[in-house]
DNA sequence: TCCGGGATTGACT
DNA sequence: GTCAATCCCGGAC
């Protein structure tokens, strides 16, 4: 599967939110690769998003979502979890990136059961802070290049059926847009 | 410096 | 449905 190129981020955040589902990431641990093709996204833009990380100003955390598309970052939250996004806009706007919110285990399943401590298939990989257990994601993948073939990238996928259009979870502000995205079962 | 709360999860009632 | 776990960040002071 060849993996997207740098072009495919550099689109307004909610576009590569929408066309992130059904792509496949890949997380290479030695020479051991796990995978899961992507079934949950949400949109986080720049000063008009004000559940966006990058909402007020750049920061220390949030530095990446103001560099190149096509890049990790990765945070810590709720004193126990990670969670993963690529970062994604267009040019002409500073900031913005999409949340990882849920994949399909592909590759790797057992590693993946191992990874969580836990076989129920259904719910391995299908929450934020659950996919980067699964994945062994953390803080040290943070600013990674997704476009190179190393310890994590994202390839070409399925091809996707129906989107639903959802408010995102958990947030405070913002709860009018409809930046959630998931594929139909 | 300090302190409130978070793009969550899983265990328990 | 309710709630604790647990630590880092960022805005306020």
């Amino acid at each position: 599967m060849n993996i997207l190129p740098r072009e495919f981020y550099q689109k307004d955040t909610v576009i590569v939110a929408k066309k992130l589902l059904g792509k496949k990431l890949v997380r290479k641990i030695g020479n051991q690769e796990i995978s899961g093709i992507i079934t949950e996204t949400e949109a986080y833009r720049h000063n008009d998003d004000p559940a966006s990380h990058a909402f007020r100003k750049i920061t220390d955390r949030n530095k990446v979502m103001f560099g190149d598309v096509g890049i990790s970052y990765v945070y810590f939250t709720y004193g126990m979890h990670y969670c993963f996004n690529v970062v994604a806009k267009k040019s002409k706007v500073p900031a913005g990136a999409v949340l990882i919110r849920s994949i399909k285990p592909d590759k790797g399943i057992k590693k993946i059961q191992g990874n969580r401590n836990l076989k129920d298939l259904k719910n391995l990989t299908n929450g934020p802070a659950k996919l980067t257990q699964a994945l062994r994601i953390t803080k040290e993948h943070y600013g990674m290049d997704l476009t190179k073939k190393s310890e994590i990238y994202i390839t070409e996928g399925n091809k996707i059926k129906k989107i639903i259009e959802s408010p995102r979870i958990g947030i405070k502000n913002g709860k009018e847009f409809l930046w959630n995205f998931k594929v139909m079962d």
